[in-house]
DNA sequence: ATGAAAGCGCTAACAG
DNA sequence: CTGTTAGCGCTTTCAT
C-alpha cells in the first residue's frame, strides 16, 4: 500500500536518484543499459510519483478550489458538474468545498486548503449569496479569488450572468405571439430589467397589459398561486424559476387547463424536469459553458489582469409557449 | 499572493525555525517577548502554514478523492452531496473525479492524485458501473479503495444498496390497500427481488395479480407507455425509477386520469421532481446518510480489515398511492 | 528555553 | 553521460 519512492529506486538500481529522475521523466542522456534497468524496477515496484511533493517543489498547483452553496438548486448543480468537466480537460481537479455560514469551519476550510491551490472558484447560488465577511476572509488568503455571479466585489475575478437578455427575447416571443395580458410570478430581483425591457421594446399600440404576483419562487407557490393566475385572466404567465413554473402547470394538469392554449408558460432556468413534463417548459437557459470556459482561462492566464465579464442567457422555446 | 514562511518568519524575528514552529502551534516553553514578537510578525504577514508541505512531511492526507460517472442522475448528486458534507465534518476535503470510460485519463488521473490522497471513494452509477479494466486499474495504485453499490469486487471496501426491502415494503402497501392487479415497468435488475419477496409475503389467496412491461426507465418511456398502462387494467403501478413515474404521471394528468383513485403510482430513487408534482409520488428512497456514515467509518478506521455492508432501502407513502 | 539538523519525495542547477 | 547538492515548507529528534 506504500508505493516506491525516486530514492528507493535509485538504491534498489545502484545508480543515482539524478539518472532514475531523468530515465523516468524520459529525458536523454542516460546508456540504454541502465534506462532499461530502472525501467524494469520502476515497472515491477509499481513506482508513482508523488504530486504532493513534485507540486511542493514545483511551487505548481494541479487541483483548483470551488466553494459552492450548500443547498444548490438543479441550475447550480448543473453549473458545477461542467465546471469540473472543463478543469479536467486542463489537467486540474476540483477540491469541493461547501458555505455553510460558519466562518470559523470556513476558515479552517482555507488553512486546509493552502498549499494545495492556487485558485478558488466562489459560485454560490445567487438567493443566498455569499456573505461581505467570507469575502473579507477569502483575502486574507493568498488565493485567486473567481467570483461567479455575485455583484459588488472589487479587484477580483468576477463572471456575472445577464439575466435580462433571455428573458426579454422570452417576453417578446410572448408578445409576437399574440398575448395580450402577461403576468409575472416571482419576487427575484435580477428577474426584472429583462421583463422591463420587453415592454419598452414593443410599441405601445401592441404592449400587453402586465401585471405582477410577488411570491416566492418554489414549486409549492406555483402550484398554489394557481387559481389566483387563472382569476387574473392572464393569457400567458411568465415565472421567475422552472420550479415555480412546474408547480402551475401541475395545477392546471390536475384541472384540464390547457397549455399553451388557455394559457402560455414560460420558466427560468432550464431545468431538467421543464423537458420531463408535459407539455415542455420554455424557460431561459444559463450561459453554463460559456461561463466555465472564462473561468478555465482565468485559471490558465495566471491573471494578472482583474478579469470582468458578463454572460447572456437565452430563451429556449418548447411546447408550453 | 505569494504567503510568507516559517523560513521567513524566523529570519524576521531572529529566532530560530524550531521556535517560530513552537509558538505558532501553540507548544510551551517559549519566553513571553519572544512569543508575541512571533505571533505579532505571523499576524502582520498574514502566515498560513502550507498545508501541503506539512501533510508531506506527516505523511498525512486531508484530502478523499471520490470517483463517480460522468452523467449522474438526482438520486447520485445527493448522495455525493452528502459524502461531501460529511467529510468536511472530519476535515478532509473531496477531490472530485469523472468516470468517462478512457482508461488513459483514468491513470492521468489517479497519477496526480498520487501523494494528494490515500482513499478513494467509487460511486459510479448502478447503470453504468465501473469497468473491470477500471478496477484493475485502480489496484495499481496504492489506494485505499471504497466502492459504493458494485458487485463483485474482491477484496475492498464495499457498500452496498439492498433495494429489495424498500421495495417489498412497497408492494405490500399497494397490496394491504387493497389492490389486485399490479404492474410493473422498467427492466432494471435490482427491482426484481424486492418484487417477488413482496408476493411471497402474501398468502396466495390475497395475492394480486403480477403483470410487467419491460421498458427503459426515462421520462419519456413513462409517458409513452401511459396507453398500454391504461388497457393493461392494472389499479397499481410500479416503476423502477422516479422519472418513469413522473412520465406516467404526466400523461396522466394529460388524460384525467386520477391518481391514486384509478391507479396507484409509486417510483423509485426519491428524486425531487416526486415532491414537486401533484399528487406528491410515493418512492423508495436510498440509505443516503448510513452509507455515507459507514465511508467516513471506514476513512478514519484507516482500515486493516475489509468493510462489505449492505444498507436498505425504505418506502415512503406519499399521496400517489 | 532554544537551536541545529535531518528528512518527507521530488526537481534541477551545476559540476565532473 | 552521471552524480552531488541544495532546496520546496514543514515537523521533530536531539542536543545545548
Amino acid at each position: 500500500m506504500a508505493g516506491i519512492t525516486l530514492k528507493q529506486l535509485s538504491e534498489l538500481s545502484g545508480l543515482s536518484i539524478r539518472t532514475v529522475s531523468r530515465v523516468l521523466k524520459g529525458q536523454a542522456h542516460v546508456v540504454p543499459e541502465k534506462r532499461d534497468l530502472i525501467l524494469k524496477l520502476a515497472h515491477e515496484h509499481r513506482y508513482i510519483p508523488n504530486m504532493a511533493a513534485r507540486n511542493l517543489r514545483l511551487n505548481r498547483k494541479n487541483i483548483v478550489g470551488i466553494i459552492c452553496a450548500n443547498t444548490m438548486i438543479e441550475v447550480s448543480i448543473k453549473k458545477l458538474h461542467d465546471l469540473e468537466t472543463q478543469l479536467e480537460t486542463c489537467g486540474c481537479y476540483p477540491l469541493i468545498g461547501r458555505l455553510d455560514g460558519d466562518p470559523a469551519k470556513f476558515r479552517h476550510m482555507l488553512d486546509e486548503w493552502s498549499g494545495v491551490t492556487n485558485h478558488v472558484v466562489v459560485m454560490p447560488s445567487i438567493t443566498e449569496g455569499i456573505t461581505t465577511e467570507a469575502v473579507e476572509i477569502l483575502r486574507e488568503y493568498p488565493l485567486t479569488t473567481i467570483f461567479i455571479d455575485q455583484k459588488g466585489i472589487e479587484g477580483c475575478h468576477t463572471l456575472t450572468i445577464n439575466r435580462a437578455t433571455g428573458i426579454r427575447s422570452a417576453i417578446i416571443h410572448l408578445i409576437r405571439s399574440g398575448r395580450k395580458k402577461i403576468l409575472r410570478c416571482g419576487d427575484i430581483e435580477t428577474r426584472d430589467s429583462g421583463l422591463a425591457a420587453a415592454f419598452e421594446a414593443t410599441d405601445l399600440a401592441r404592449r400587453p397589459e402586465f401585471m405582477q404576483i410577488r411570491r416566492n419562487t418554489s414549486f409549492k407557490d406555483g402550484f398554489e398561486l394557481g387559481p389566483r393566475i387563472m382569476d387574473s385572466g392572464a393569457d400567458a404567465v411568465f415565472f421567475d424559476t422552472d420550479r415555480m413554473a412546474l408547480g402551475f402547470m401541475n395545477y392546471a394538469a390536475a384541472h384540464g387547463i390547457s397549455i399553451p392554449d388557455r394559457i402560455a408558460v414560460v420558466g427560468f432556468d432550464d431545468d431538467n424536469s421543464g423537458r420531463m413534463i408535459y407539455p415542455a417548459l420554455s424557460t431561459v437557459a444559463h450561459p453554463v459553458e460559456e461561463l466555465n470556459r472564462a473561468v478555465i482561462a482565468i485559471i490558465r492566464s495566471d491573471g494578472t489582469r482583474t478579469v470582468r465579464k458578463s454572460f447572456d442567457t437565452k430563451f429556449i422555446r418548447r411546447a408550453s409557449s
